[in-house]
Order: C-alpha cells, then structure tokens, then sequence
DNA sequence: AAGCTAGACAACCGCAATAGA
DNA sequence: CTCTATTGCGGTTGTCTAGCT
C-alpha cells in the first residue's frame, strides 16, 4: 500500500535529544495529550520527525517508566518468555511493566541473548531452539552487571556537543495478552489470580505487576487479562522450552519445531497470532492440544 | 596519557497492521 | 471496497563510555 514518507527529512534534527527538546515533547504531550504524531513536531515546534517524537515519548518520556536495574526475576522471566515467543519484544515487554521493548530487546541482545546461547551450547546442542537476532560470539563475557542495567542512576545525563542529552527510558504497554496456552494450562486458577497472587511470588508480582494490586493501570486494562487465569511464579516455575516445542509448531517457525518422536501439538502460529490479538482469550481452540501441558507442569519440569 | 576496542543503549529505518475517510 | 494516514514493531545502526593495551 502506498504511504508517503513519515516526514521530510530535511531541516530535521537527529540523534541524540536534549533535555530542551524532551521537555517541550513532554509539555506538549501534557497538555494535548498523545497522538497526531504527524503533525506534532510542527506544533510543539520540535525539528524532529513525528515518529521520532513518538518514539522518544514512548521509550523515554513516559512518567511511568523503570529504567535499568533489571531484576533476577525480571531477567528470568525475559529469558523464559522470549523462549516462549522469541523476539516479540512488545510481547515481552508487555509481561514487564515499566520496561520497554526496546529496553529489552537491548538487554537481550547485550545481556541474555549471549548468556543464554552460552549455556544453549553447553546444554543444548539445538541451535534452533532459541533465535536471536545476531550471532553471538562464543567468547563470551558476561557483563558484570548482569541483573542490574549499567545505568546507576534511572536518568543518565550526558554531553553531545554543546546539548544535555538525556538518556532516559520509556514504558510501553503491550495490549497483547500472553497466549492461552498457559490458561489452559491452569484452568483451575481464580480468573483474577494475577491479582490475588500468592505469597512466595508477592515482591514479584509487585515488582512485575505494581497495577494489579493497586489502582488499575488507565493505560491498559489489558494488563489485568494478560496473564488470564495464570499466575506470574507459575510462570516462572515452567520450563517453558517444553511449552514452546509445541506452541511454534508452525512450519515456517524459524525455531522451536517439536521433537519428531512427540506427538505433534498443532498450535500454529496463526492461532497464536489469533490468541495475542484478541483480548478474549480463546481456550477452547488450544484445549484439544495442549494435552501434554498439564504433565508438563506436574512434572515439575526442570527451569532452564 | 593516548589510542583502540568492545559493550551498552538510544535512535533510526522500513515494513506491516490497523483505522478511518 | 479502496486508499491513505497513523501506529506499532523488530531489526539495525550510530554514538558514547569504560576498560584494556
């Protein structure tokens, strides 16, 4: 389809953005609230493209953002989850309040994406199991700030030329819920489990879900559906290398193709591209499938 | 102290999906 | 139904910093 350029390129400026241009971006996000990125540059009076206003606003300027200090649990629960979904960052993002896609995708690719292919070869031999999005090299030195993001502090000022670019870091929510997969998985868990969490999983579940226990988030109700009946420390507690050898069972799945001698679990990735875009959560089209989850569960599966 | 290199991450690019006229 | 604008997303690039030589 045809589409015209987001926006003339020239006059525009580029790179890094400074705190004068952050704080014009937010007080005009302020006062007429976000959208018609198009055309907002031109209003708020800011030489950059509309999409990089959106762009800066999302990941940056956002008041509800966490940035840095990435928690185990958090690391955890990104290494399962991109097991789970692999590089749907938005997904991903969208189980981390207060992080965003981009943050994580980054964290990935410095971070996890590199311990993790490093313990894939020593205990997997299967390099399909688990796509990134560059090879990584196998010298690898693990950052030494593993767990907490190399930021000390959440607002990193630093000198480009003569601006003060702030590097911050913005939260997106994704609307997208997590595939029922795990619902059927855990039928018997109270609709609102997310919210009533239980009590070795608390500090997480308010780490992770700060909203659920508190006013509900405005931006996305969503998140209190994302997870549907499950629960975040089961989340945690699954191996879900297991999940997904069943879930990316689609043929053109460029990982996570089941093992040939299991039984074949036909959730294609039409189905869970029809799961994380609806909000209702369609368990009825996973249940003939997804046998194999409940053993999975109950045999208490090793974590990765 | 200077230069080099790799890591970290902010920002950009291009495409696809979606909304709405 | 078609077309265009808008938004969202993932991949990639650019730049800064810290550590090493």
């Amino acid at each position: 389809m045809g589409r015209s350029p987001c926006c003339a390129k020239e006059g525009l400026n580029r790179g890094a953005w400074t705190a004068q241009e952050d704080n014009t971006l937010r007080e005009y996000i302020r006062i007429h609230g976000e959208g018609k990125w198009r055309n907002l540059p031109k209003k708020a009076g800011l030489k950059r493209c509309g999409k990089s206003c959106r762009l800066r606003w999302l990941n940056y300027l956002r008041p509800d953002i966490k940035r840095g200090n990435i928690s185990q649990d958090e690391e955890e629960l990104i290494i399962r989850l991109h097991k789970l979904l692999g590089n749907r960052w938005s997904l991903i993002a969208g189980r981390l309040p207060g992080r965003t896609d981009n943050e994580i995708k980054n964290y990935w690719n410095t971070n996890l994406g590199k311990k993790h292919q490093t313990q894939q070869t020593r205990t997997d031999p299967d390099p399909n199991l688990c796509s990134t999005s560059k090879p990584v090299p196998n010298n690898i030195k693990v950052s030494s700030n593993t767990g907490a993001c190399s930021s000390p502090s959440p607002l990193k000022i630093m000198n480009s030329h003569d601006h003060d670019v702030i590097r911050t870091k913005a939260f997106r929510c994704s609307k997208v819920p997590l595939t029922p997969v795990v619902l059927q998985a855990q039928p018997n868990k109270h609709q609102h489990s997310i919210n009533n969490k239980p009590a070795e999983s608390g500090a997480l579940m308010d780490e992770f879900f700060p909203f659920s226990c508190q006013e509900e988030d405005h931006q996305d109700h969503n998140h209190s559906s994302i997870f549907g009946d499950i629960c975040l420390s089961d989340l945690l507690n699954w191996d879900f290398s297991d999940v997904s050898d069943f879930i990316f069972s689609d043929n053109n799945s460029n990982d996570l193709s089941p093992s040939s001698d299991q039984q074949p679990l036909c959730v294609s990735e039409e189905m869970l591209q029809d799961w994380t875009a609806s909000n209702c959560v369609q368990t009825n089209v996973v249940a003939p499938n997804i046998q194999g989850v409940s053993s999975l569960l109950n045999s208490g599966g090793e974590l990765l």
